[in-house]
DNA sequence: ATTATACTTGCAACTGAGTTGAATCTGCAT
DNA sequence: ATGCAGATTCAACTCAGTTGCAAGTATAAT
């Protein structure tokens, strides 16, 4: 999403040892302009160096528990993992039911929702994740 | 959701021979008063009958892309179906991540937000999915 | 009634994403 | 050097679906 994070220091205010695999899943998710799969970023990674995608899982389910990445459950079967750091607050995402394409939206829209919605569950809800779906503009055009 | 829907006069609207089968499946979701997963409906069928998964699967998959049925994804691996009848408009739902419950919220949010959002995405969207996640009371007191 | 045809259901085998438990490796403190 | 905790790996497994094809069943022609 971008590069504005510190990420040795990040890991440090999260009590987490800065080690070269947690820094490449972080530096991975950094780049990407959107939110990426546990495959995809097993593979950026392999094109570096050895890894095993148990490692990943682990990395990518610890960082989630902790608040370091969200987790994204799409259309798709596979979850989606994005940086949940400042400078990437909780937004709604579009994804494409014709090629699963993901695309982050604006942020403003999910924070309204939320404040109309976490009085009227009272203090039990603690997040909320907002989903369109649709065609994207490039399959829309093929069709 | 409730008994509200003529199923077999719901499966001829959308073409569909009303079998046996198509018909246990409305039912056990028209009888559910959550959203549910594959597993459960096969399971709840075989109650009753001898039924194959594979043929569930299929039937769901079916009436998901007829739209008789809306499939969530949650956070939990499994989908969940609901019907998708003119008594159960989409609306919001809530999942408990200590439990994994679902519960059906009021429809009115999900309007609003999908009237803020369709514009700015243009056509391509046509489907809004919102899930608030967090701890359920029976999950809370027991904590 | 018999056969043809399409649709529905079932069976077995497979896939993809993630999980588990135990073994090994690595950095660091004694 | 030795011991220890945490990090990484490996092989095997689970779970939720999916695939291809066979068998069954209803409906339509003959
Ligand atoms: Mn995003
Ligand atoms: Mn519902
Ligand atoms: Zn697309
Ligand atoms: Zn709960």
């Amino acid at each position: 999403m971008s590069d504005l994070c510190d990420f040795p220091r990040l890991l440090a205010r999260h009590g987490v040892k800065p080690t070269a695999l947690r820094l490449a899943v972080l530096e991975v998710l950094g780049a990407a302009s959107k939110a990426l799969r546990a495959q995809e970023i097993l593979e950026t990674i392999r094109a570096q160096r050895r890894v095993n995608k148990v490692t990943v899982y682990r990395i990518l389910d610890d960082f989630t528990r902790r608040g370091i990445l969200r987790r994204l459950a799409l259309e798709d079967r596979a979850s989606h993992y994005e940086l949940a750091c400042e400078h990437h607050p909780p937004h709604p995402h579009f994804q494409c039911h014709s090629c699963g394409q993901v695309q982050c939206l604006e942020p403003a829209p999910l924070e309204r929702m939320w404040a109309e919605l976490k009085g009227p569950l009272g203090n039990r809800a603690d997040r909320i994740d907002v989903r369109v779906e649709g065609v994207c503009h490039k399959c829309r055009e093929l069709s």
